[in-house]
DNA sequence: TCTATAAAAGATAAATTTATCTTTTATAGA
DNA sequence: TCTATAAAAGATAAATTTATCTTTTATAGA
């Protein structure tokens, strides 16, 4: 479906929008303990996070990643195209290079229903309703403490 | 979303459907470069879609794949158990190990409409429904002739 | 300016998936 | 029974993804 790096990538970046209100910045560390990532997969991720301007880094003592207000307006497919791209929004389900509606595969229409479904998913929700979700509480980004 | 060798399997079982009125046995050859997949690798996907019954082989000469009547009414699912598992229709959207209705992660809601799309899909659709689709024409399980 | 800190960048390694090649087994027909 | 044919089984190899480790760069504060 989407790649592992992609799952890690938007729970960090979940986890990083959380803490906005604290207005402190994370380090790698302390993220991908709380993701339960493995730290140094993490650090190559947020890096490319941070490249594309889905949240924001500042090298240095006191630095960290932090998220802007403009990022948490963002919908999670833009996390999924800076890992994943978007291929698996567009690609045959049948794995052809051509197909469409005009020269379809024999699934091509019920599998056009979930592609489109699963874009719809992550186009519609932003990376800040998702970390109101995880502060109103009843919403998890880890598996710690099961 | 689904592996490569899954949606090799697919499309080669379509075929295989799809020439059962011919009343022939297929061999590895000739359903490799009709699905235009590897040949070795095809070979290894038929022996294990002969294992899990979606198909049925013959050794020796004129030996070969053929599809029995009770198999074209097998749901394509079955296919994709056979290759990658049903985790793909029970998976997180994170990544979470754990994660229901009881316990979501902040996409519960959303992806699982989505999965849930993909599931209906795949056990809606039978292999006998997409290989009259293709002998219908107008759909195809290749991109030869492109 | 110097030191400490934290991310960025780069080089590898491990694991998984995709792909290939060789040997063995089953079977039809001569 | 012997031969030819086609899949099954098994051993590797290549490619991709996941993961780790080391070195470099940026920056805050002393």
């Amino acid at each position: 479906m989407i790649s592992k790096a992609c799952k890690y990538a938007i729970r960090a970046t979940i986890f990083v929008a959380s803490k906005k209100e604290e207005g402190i910045k994370l380090n790698i560390k302390d993220i991908a303990r709380e993701v339960d990532a493995p730290e140094a997969f993490t650090a190559k991720i947020l890096q490319v996070l941070n490249k594309t301007r889905i949240i924001t880094s500042l090298k240095g003592p006191y630095g960290g990643f932090y998220i802007e207000d403009y990022q948490l307006q963002q919908p999670v497919i833009n996390i999924v195209n800076a890992l994943d791209g978007m291929s698996v929004f567009q690609e045959c389900g049948l794995g052809l290079r051509q197909c469409s509606a005009t020269h379809p595969c024999p699934m091509h229409d019920q599998y056009k229903i979930a592609r489109d479904a699963l874009q719809d998913a992550f186009q519609n929700t932003t990376i800040g309703q998702l970390a109101e979700q995880v502060n109103e509480g009843g919403s998890y980004i880890n598996n710690l403490g099961y």
